[in-house]
DNA sequence: GTCGAATCCGGTAACGTTACGATGCCAAGC
DNA sequence: GCTTGGCATCGTAACGTTACCGGATTCGAC
């Protein structure tokens, strides 16, 4: 079946008359074996097109060489969030430049988050876990701590627990988002949130209560938007501010598909943005940009954070009871024209 | 380090004072165990957690239960393709269902293609392979065959070989999506191609030469889009059109970010699309009917894709030996209202 | 009462790799 | 001459799993 008669240390041992143990510290430039026959070992090697056994070498060592990112996915719709396609990109070559393969586990909106990690850490397939969509006190952070697993996170949680992750300040970019329309002139202001008891919805939250309060503004819950988010919830919610008595002047969107949504509810009604409604939104993806209407952006490189992600997993397999890394990133604003 | 203790076979029979090769036997409901045994040997499994370890099988039976997905990634922009996330979704989540896990592969532009393919497979990490933006006389076809490397590609190429393949009817769909816009009354009409050499370009542009053909209308070079692909580019080269002397009344969109470029460029000029420029599309994510404009849209589920790509992959794993399946999907038009 | 067959289970080896201790060898030191 | 020690290499065992063959018990049938 596997036509390729995959070379083997044993193979390349026999043909130079070595034994299987000096080849296989000759690949690996063991200090302990004479340079000429390291060279002779590496040619024949690369002769007969030799790659080390992947399970054999898992076996003996417990070293997967793989990594896993538990990434959830939204079946209820097309897209859920297009920065995690750069997300996976910068993951997986990150992953690659450090020696390792990225393995997908897709997460549904049915499964227990708590339960798949549980059975992926079973498995023993992966050195490190990468977790994302952080909810408030996720169970996952101390379960994994107490099994030793390396793990890193993509956002924080409201734990006392210290433990690794890679964040982008949302609280910060909420903060000045909800600013920056009040220097338009905007008082009443909505706020668009994803998934309801997501932590980076919760921070979001924060930053635009902190703007609010400073200008004396009183919150109305009524323009804080909430629950699962696709671009028609996201117009269908925005339709209903517009629809109400004392619509919104200023908009602060989720992320690129709320803003799709949003603007489909406002092209509908014939109002124009930057004129009848200040729009700011969260764009990783120069999406926003491109768009015909001028809307202020706030990005982070979500490729960055792949990279980052990688970066601190890597430390933590290396020096498990190390001090844990936090990562914290800002976004960068561009203004509308 | 692992503070796991992990449990495996050898703890279950001891604590059964069984024999390992049983407790393996009962756990895949053998039928030379005793269905007593079998109970009890799934009860004490269940209870500590047994989880089998991937790499003892995957060594002992050579089969890695993995599969890996080679994806391009376009390092020079943001975003490549829209409907790369759904196919990532879809092909993880049939992966899963058929009880393997999914490994993405990201290739950047300065790999060679078929070097990535030919180190994937000596690493024996995978049971079989998915391949995907598929060339002229693709190598690889070729190499995988050869070589005996379970394989789908997503993406026909014109090799005279058959080989397991999905598809879309990129032929038919430009050609409907010419012929659409011709019933708009458009006679120069611009052709958006992706990535230079990509067989999927190539059947693109046999439609539209078809349908041109047809209604007698003279094929003008100068309307056909070609090269590597960005927001950018798409919008630097249809602002170019727009900017010629007789400009294009009608537009075949490659895809949804090839779509906001030409959006872009219109916007810029004032210029409406469905009153100056008509305008059709592909679109796997429906985000083309969220933009404030009226455009037909092609789509194609991708998730679709990505079970189908998962299923012939795995008929391909159970016998490598039998009929290659291929499928081409059609594309679903939505007309703008 | 003996024998084949069916049923249930155990032991051993092997997949490819690496860790560990052991072994042979040669030069240098007393 | 004999030890010491460094050097290069080897042999064995083990990681967890499954394939294969062989053994024990039971049961029905002649």
């Amino acid at each position: 079946m596997k036509s390729g008669d995959m070379a083997n240390l044993k193979q390349i041992a026999a043909e130079l008359s070595l034994s299987v143990t000096t080849v296989s510290r000759a690949l690996k430039d063991g200090p302990e074996v004479h340079p000429s026959t390291v060279a002779r070992v590496k040619e024949v090697a690369k002769r007969v097109g030799y790659v080390p056994n992947h399970h054999g070498r898992a076996l003996k060592t417990g070293q997967t060489l793989t990594l896993t990112a538990v990434l959830p996915m939204e079946t209820r719709d097309y897209l859920s969030d297009l920065a995690k396609l750069p997300l996976i990109e910068g993951l997986t070559l990150a992953a690659r430049q450090a020696g390792y393969s990225l393995s997908i586990y897709s997460t549904t909106p049915d499964d227990d988050p708590v339960e798949s990690v549980q059975r992926l850490l079973q498995a023993h397939s992966a050195d490190g876990l990468i977790i994302t969509r952080m909810v408030s006190g996720d169970p996952r952070v101390k379960l994994l701590l107490d099994q030793g697993i390396p793990f890193v996170a993509f956002g924080r949680t409201d734990l006392d627990i210290a433990y690794p992750y890679v964040d982008i300040d949302n609280e910060q970019i909420a903060y000045e988002a909800t600013r920056r329309l009040m220097d338009k002139g905007c008082r009443r202001i909505a706020l668009q949130l994803l998934v309801q008891k997501d932590q980076a919805s919760a921070t979001r939250l924060a930053g635009y209560r902190r703007a609010m309060a400073e200008a004396g503004i009183p919150i109305d819950q009524s323009l804080i938007g909430d629950g699962t988010f696709t671009m028609e919830s996201s117009a269908a919610w925005f339709d209903r501010l517009l629809a109400s008595s004392d619509p919104p002047t200023g908009l602060a969107c989720a992320n690129e598909l709320g803003l799709l949504g949003a603007l489909h509810a406002l092209g509908r009604r014939g109002l124009v943005p930057g004129r009848d409604v200040h729009i700011v939104t969260r764009d990783n993806t120069r999406l926003a940009r491109f768009l015909p209407a001028n809307i202020g952006v706030h990005s982070v490189d979500m490729a960055d954070v792949g990279h980052k992600l990688i970066e601190v997993l890597e430390s933590r397999i290396a020096n498990p009871l190390g001090p844990v890394a936090t990562i914290l990133l800002q976004g960068r604003f561009e203004p509308a024209e």
